[in-house]
RNA sequence: GCGCGGGUGGUGGAAUCGGUAGACACGAGGGACUUAAAAUCCCUUGGCCAUAACGGCCGUGCGGGUUCAAGUCCCGCCCCGCGUACCA
């Protein structure tokens, strides 16, 4: 009898699959489409982790599930190669970041074969192709023309010594993590897409979006809504306006100052001689504080008074101005209205700086000191008496009148910063010609590919290494032919990865990003798997699409249909895998130590729920792969056994069949696996037990049932199986199994019998027991007999099919 | 702080509508096979008490409540994980 060796079957399996194309989608095919992906991959020089094995595994079965129910799926793959580590990578060595990811590439693929991904292969993409960032430049020269790309200035983290910008996390404690010096905020040009025109459209699509409330929630605070006004105020010394932002308007009475943040345009104004000298200290030191220390300082707040005062439209009372970094230059107007009686921020502020507190609600039963909910107005002149809720609509009406206020919507999401100053990116499609400013590079110049250069390290002047390549940067301006400068940022990765799913629909196009009508018909992705990037990838694919509606090169605004956001794979000892902590299960070496693939795969999806976190566990492996092994040896010893030439099998095995049919069916239709393998196992228990009786040719149909349904999970030793057992057509082209309900139905139910709610026995009982029937067969047992009180049952209650209740 | 998850045996986890809590698997214990081990197969396995039992009590983070019946619903807490961070 031939062993079950995952060593032999599966690259047998691979190889065929791969010879006969059998995962090729066909474009407008007449068959429903269904369109899964994982989140593609950046390949890195280390191969696949736990995490990878995990997700393309969930996408993998979700396809292998619907091939067999008619549909014509598409399972791409695609490499996200532009970033950090092939450039850092290219830095030390040398080697061109291209020729690294092109043997990362050729592991990853590899590796991803070995575990038997259905994937069609043929659509393969690769974000720093130049046949690929060619379209990804188009789009930005679309957006561009459309405005929705613009340059602004932007305060960035600079170090003095490096002469180059850092990133938030590359400050640590307010030096720069290269040279130690201390880092200084400057205002430099950058390149943004407008994501804030967006900001109501993505909102208003999240309520019918299939995700996880968890992303959806994260998102929606993301954008950070609010609705309130815009107010002014005049400042009593120069007659300045100072415009605030404020969610209470009912409030205003209690406003007894202004704080305007240290970024404020208004600033320079408001400081006399005495002030000055403290203002611009505060200033400096506020600004060279980090984001980090920032948190961490958390509610302890800073301030100075600036020397101006500005009147209260309401009150008409002076009030003063202050600077403190506790109000933000780039959210709202950077100026607030301070109510210390009803804001903990502001009351914290009045605390420390000795400065006035007006109560102007009273709260509706106890009382607070500082009180932010609704109420009743008071001290609010006219206002009096009056609803907080119905306030805030009558002071905007009453500011409104007298031109100093109006209603006001703002959002906490700001412009998507997409300019980088580095070499492995997309570079940005921009020629600046000294008369016509920046140029959008015309279509049939496209791509700007990337230039080769000697050394891809910085050159400190705080520009791409692209800069200095002086005849890539010297062009002739698109529209006078002038003498002109190219663009040298380089696109944030993001941007690559905000459009392949619509590439994997059409990915050799080379005249256009995608053909409309191939788009529509596989796009939105039915199926999108990942656990990682709740906001930045999966708001900013959103918005892209959003976009592209308006621009009618697609016919619907969500790209995601269903997103599958599953948990971490954590190490054996509940940590985070890691390589310091020497923790990391390589899935590669699970297949290599002889378990092979399918263990693999049905491991990883038994481990739980798909969106909770969850530990590895090797036993656990081993559980698995004896399961299989079961499998494969019953099947073995069917197919050497003298079966009996008749169709004879017990009748609660067929029920069996159809049940564990459809119990796995619907369990992977809610991408339940792990409910749906332990059916399986539970299956095969049977089989086990009922084989001591003898084969029969009746048990053919139960091995293939049990084939067929786990293929999705364990497609190599599924497809040998179904070999072995004399099938022609190849697995994978077969329908799947049916169920019929009518062959589930039982000749006899278990019948649960409680006295006052505890269960005192169990009772067989025909199917089509009447309710007095059973309700006198379980008084008639003798421990229920025993239990009801000598008064005997007050009450009854029968649940057909599952339990009878006696109250006594 | 706020938002979102979660808390069930020694472990991972099951449990459509409120209806037999602990499916399935791991681990553990016992047995069969074997010279032996591995592998494989079979049995037992929430705790406690009874063991003559086809028996009893307790049990889903804690405290209340609704109900014939609560892991599931309601109210009040505690703990853990993730996300977010002064957004006026």
């Amino acid at each position: 009898m031939k062993r079950y060796n995952p060593a032999d079957i599966e690259p047998k399996w691979q190889s065929i699959w791969e010879d006969q194309a059998r995962y090729i989608a066909t474009d407008n095919d007449s068959k429903p489409k269904m369109y899964v992906s994982g989140m593609f991959p950046y390949p890195s020089g280390s191969g696949l982790h736990s995490g990878h094995a995990f997700s393309y595994t969930i996408v993998d079965a979700i396809a292998r599930f619907y091939r067999p129910h008619g549909y014509n799926v598409l399972n791409p793959m695609g490499w996200d190669t532009f970033g950090l580590p092939a450039e850092n990578y290219a830095i030390k060595t040398g080697m061109a970041p291209s020729v690294v990811t092109k043997q990362n590439i050729a592991n990853f693929k590899n590796q991803f074969k070995r575990m038997g991904v259905s994937v069609d292969w043929s659509r393969e993409i690769n974000t720093s192709d130049p046949e690929y960032y060619r379209w990804t430049q188009w789009i930005f020269t679309q957006f561009f023309n459309k405005g929705l790309a613009y340059q602004k200035e932007s305060m960035q983290w600079w170090c003095p010594v490096d002469k180059t910008v850092l990133a938030n996390e590359q400050v640590e404690g307010g030096k720069c993590w290269r040279c130690g010096s201390e880092v200084e905020k400057k205002s430099m040009k950058q390149w943004f897409f407008k994501i804030t025109d967006y900001a109501d459209s993505l909102l208003k699509e999240i309520p019918n979006l299939d995700w996880p409330d968890k992303i959806k929630t994260a998102q929606t605070n993301w954008i950070g809504k609010s609705e309130g006004a815009e107010i002014d105020f005049v400042t009593a010394e120069r007659d300045d306006r100072i415009r605030v932002f404020t969610t209470r308007p009912d409030t205003l009475f209690g406003a007894t100052f202004l704080v305007v943040a240290p970024e404020h345009p208004l600033v320079r104004s408001l400081v006399n001689d005495d002030t000055r000298e403290a203002v611009d200290s505060y200033i400096t030191a506020s600004l060279k504080r980090s984001d980090i220390e920032r948190m961490a300082e958390s509610k302890e707040k800073t301030g100075v008074f600036s020397g101006s005062y500005a009147i209260n439209p309401a009150t008409g009372s002076k009030i003063p101005i202050w600077i403190a970094d506790y109000v933000l230059g780039g959210y709202g107007t950077g100026a607030i209205m301070a109510v210390p009686a009803h804001d903990e921020r502001d009351f914290a502020f009045a605390e420390k700086f000795k400065l006035p507190i007006i109560k102007v609600v009273e709260a509706p039963s106890r009382d607070e000191q500082i009180y932010h909910g609704e109420g009743t107005l008071l001290s609010s002149g006219e206002f009096d008496g009056m609803a907080t809720s119905e306030a805030r609509e009558q002071i905007v009406n009453w500011l409104e009148a007298q031109g100093v206020g109006a209603i006001k919507t703002t959002y906490k999401m700001r412009d998507w910063l997409i300019s980088r100053q580095r070499y492995w990116g997309a570079p940005i499609p921009i020629i600046h010609c000294p008369e016509h400013g920046a140029v959008a590079v015309p279509e049939a110049e496209l791509p700007v590919k990337l230039p080769n250069v000697e050394d891809y390290a910085p050159k400190g002047d705080g520009k791409s290494v692209l800069a200095s390549v002086e005849d890539w940067v010297h062009v002739d301006c698109p529209t006078c032919g002038g003498p002109a400068l190219r663009e040298t940022d380089t696109m944030d990765g993001y941007a690559c990865s905000s459009w392949y799913l619509l590439r994997y629909a059409d990915p050799k196009n080379e005249t256009a990003a995608w053909d409309p009508a191939i788009a529509n018909y596989w796009s939105p992705v039915d199926y999108y798997v990942g656990g990682d990037h709740a906001v930045a990838h999966l708001l900013y694919v959103r918005f892209w699409a959003h976009v592209f509606k308006d621009m009618g090169l697609i016919n619907h605004r969500e790209p995601v249909k269903k997103l599958v956001y599953h948990g971490y794979v954590n190490a054996e000892d509940g940590r985070k895998m890691s390589k310091s902590l020497g923790n990391v299960i390589d899935p590669l070496d699970i297949i290599d130590q002889g378990y092979g693939a399918d263990t693999l795969r049905t491991y990883v999806l038994f481990m739980g729920p798909i969106e909770l976190d969850s530990a590895w566990s090797s036993q656990g492996v081993g559980g698995v792969h004896r399961f299989l092994n079961r499998v494969w040896t019953l099947t073995q010893e069917y197919l050497a056994a003298e079966v009996a030439p008749n169709d004879d099998i017990a009748a609660s095995l067929e029920q069996i069949r159809h049940r564990t049919i459809k119990k796995v069916t619907n369990d992977y239709r809610e991408l339940s696996f792990n409910t749906a393998t332990a059916a399986l196992m539970e299956y095969v228990n049977e089989l086990y037990k009922a084989k001591t009786t003898g084969f029969t040719m009746a048990w053919r149909l139960q091995l293939e049932t049990l084939v067929q349904l786990l293929s999705p999970l364990a497609p190599h030793v599924s497809a040998e199986l179904w070999e072995q057992l004399g099938n022609d057509q190849p697995l994978d082209t077969a329908m799947w199994p049916h169920w019929d309900d009518s062959q589930i139905k039982t000749d006899t139910i278990t019948l649960a019998v409680q006295v006052n709610g505890k269960l005192r026995a169990t009772l067989e009982l025909p199917a089509d027991v009447t309710k007095e029937a059973a309700i006198e067969a379980a008084l008639a047992s003798e421990n229920v007999a025993r239990h009801v009180a000598e008064t005997g049952p007050k009450k009854t209650i029968y649940v057909p099919g599952r339990l009878i209740n006696i109250v006594s």
